[in-house]
DNA sequence: CATGAATGAGACTTCATTCAT
DNA sequence: GATGAATGAAGTCTCATTCAT
């Protein structure tokens, strides 16, 4: 649970930093799904936030850490969520509940989703290989449980094939995120989930047609 | 084909004007993939292109002028690619064959759909609707083939599931122009265009297990 | 020795105004000398002090006070150790003496020196008077020195120029003051001290060829 | 005539880049010599520079290069003057002249020295050395002459004072930059020339008692 | 048509100072 | 008396855009 990148504050007080910066995420999520990152200002993030631009300083060093900070809030959010899925015996049905778990928490935080997508390239190089590794360890999550699965002998697919198929997974998920405004219009969450299930899985799993 | 957005130029000579944005458009897809819209000036975009700033401003109007000749270049070359296939019959070949060549635009122009998903969110609301209904209108192109597939009595899936599964393709597009850095070391394009396939079609296909 | 300029505190106890104020001084040195007066923060010279900023706050009114307590602190100490040869008979020794504990006393305080003659000016109109003033007292007390020769008749100078002379003796410990490093190559500071008695003296006494 | 230090400016009419500066250095001096540097505003320079500061930044990259214009400037303005001296055969007349002519350009620029003097040590360390080192070369040349006149066995001096003797020239001229104000009401720039001609000299000049 | 110098609004960031605790 | 979080004016610098040559 190394962390890999700190954001500097001059202010002492941890929990004070924690309240600030969760006003300061909510807002700047807000701002930057509205405009993106590069759009939005320091002013009007601190504007929204609720307090001047001298305290949004206090607790950040460059802008960009405002978007670290987003990023780094989601993945934070999602491992949280994700990792109680204990994955014990490898079954077909735990499969599927982690990716209806992973699908209605991108559906819950969407503008963090977005954002974190479209603006995290705008980080620095340091803060984007933090990003990056968060999310490979996303990707790898489901490839452990397909493999789990595979040698408990639930799966048709090749073993060879499985990082592409949990590349997948995840990937639908971004189709969500990205893509609601369209797609709602013809499923409602519940039903993008068991579609995807359904594609995602079908004919991959033994002993159904 | 009606052109919905015209980007003004001062200059008259047609040729001319196709010849320099060529210029333009080359140049500001390799810097907007390295540094992104907003990390990039227009003086840079002039430099690259080989020609002066005032010039520059010759043939556009604004900045953003340059992102939307971009997209909408990529769609050009995505249309005259992909709609020559004719789709008279509805042959799964046939749609195997436009999931082929659609790939393989992709990997083509690379860079220019790496730019454009990640930047065309900074388009003014008209620039970015135009962007948004060339998307759909390559979406409803798949669309189109799984219906005739499906009429051709070849599809088991369901008829309203079509839309998920041409958004599914599309996205599966996206996948390789994003994580070709990441998929390159495991898979070919010629690798991935199979698998892509099979993984997207598998289970849709009638008379295969 | 009426104070011209008083800095305020709202803190009562004059010894504690003593103390923290000691500590400020000499803490504002170390940095200014570091990185001058402009670059140094409040901030930084209450942490350095070892207390806090509101604490800094209880004792001065404006940063520029701080400056002004480190030029005052110096006068203080010159006047201390100078004005202690009484004088009284007005002899060459004396007089070389007086050269002495003046350019021991800069290599003592060099740091406070240097900073005092770099950064003055940046003191108020007000505050710089009241330097400047110390400072012609500082040469007063040479020229007052040298006149006292003058009358024993031990000098060949002109009368009207002893206040250049007497001004030539401060400069002179000046460039001890900002060029020690570079001098202290080929010169003790015993060293340098002889040879600038000799040479602002040489040729003004009498006896002497 | 290495430059060691260039300034960048993406202005590329040479002659043009010659003319800006000419008016921004002569602006800046004005307001370094009246607030200082870390007082006076870009805005404010270009102001009095007659552009905007747009136009300023076309010229430079940062405020500090405007600093190192000025003290640049300077000393091409007093070498140009100064090595005009040929010192041919290294005659004590021609050291006097030296003098006086290091003296008068002193007066001539005497808010440029002020400012160099005030304010060089804000400088980036880079540009910090180029500045020093200019600063070492001008004594060397008056140590430089005080050698040749010993070897013409024109001095009494001793030869390992030579430094100290060059040193305390150039100390006397920026006793002149910096007090003048106080200097000026006893005695004219003439007679301040002799006097110290006289008090440098004396002493240390064959056949003169 | 081409050039590139000029412009200035506006962005980010700093830091002296205050004041409630 | 001591603390340190909050404030916002002000500073430096960038860059899209214009226009005279």
């Amino acid at each position: 649970m190394a962390k890999k990148k700190e954001v500097q504050s001059s202010v002492k007080d941890e929990s004070l930093i924690e309240k600030r910066r969760t006003q300061m995420i909510q807002a700047a999520v807000q701002l930057f799904k509205e405009k993106g990152f590069h759009r939005t200002t320091t002013r009007e993030i601190a504007q929204a936030a609720g307090f001047s631009i001298g305290t949004l300083y206090e607790y950040i060093r460059t802008k960009e850490d405002i978007l670290f900070l987003v990023c780094d809030n989601i993945y934070n959010e999602v491992q949280a969520r994700i990792s109680t899925l204990a994955m014990e015996r490898g079954t077909i049905a735990e499969l599927k509940s982690a990716i209806e778990r992973y699908y209605t928490l991108i559906d819950d935080m969407n503008d963090e989703f977005v954002v974190m997508y479209q603006e995290s390239k705008s980080l620095q190089k340091d803060a984007l290989a933090y990003v990056l590794k968060k999310e490979l360890e996303m990707v790898a999550i489901f490839e452990e449980m397909l493999r789990t699965c595979y040698d408990n002998d639930s799966l048709t697919i090749e073993r060879e094939d499985i990082p592409l198929a949990a590349q997948h997974i995840v990937i639908q998920g971004q189709m969500w995120a990205f893509r609601r405004w369209a797609l709602a219009k013809q499923y409602s969450l519940a039903q993008f989930i068991e579609r995807s299930q359904q594609q995602l899985l079908q004919g991959m799993i033994k002993g159904v047609s």
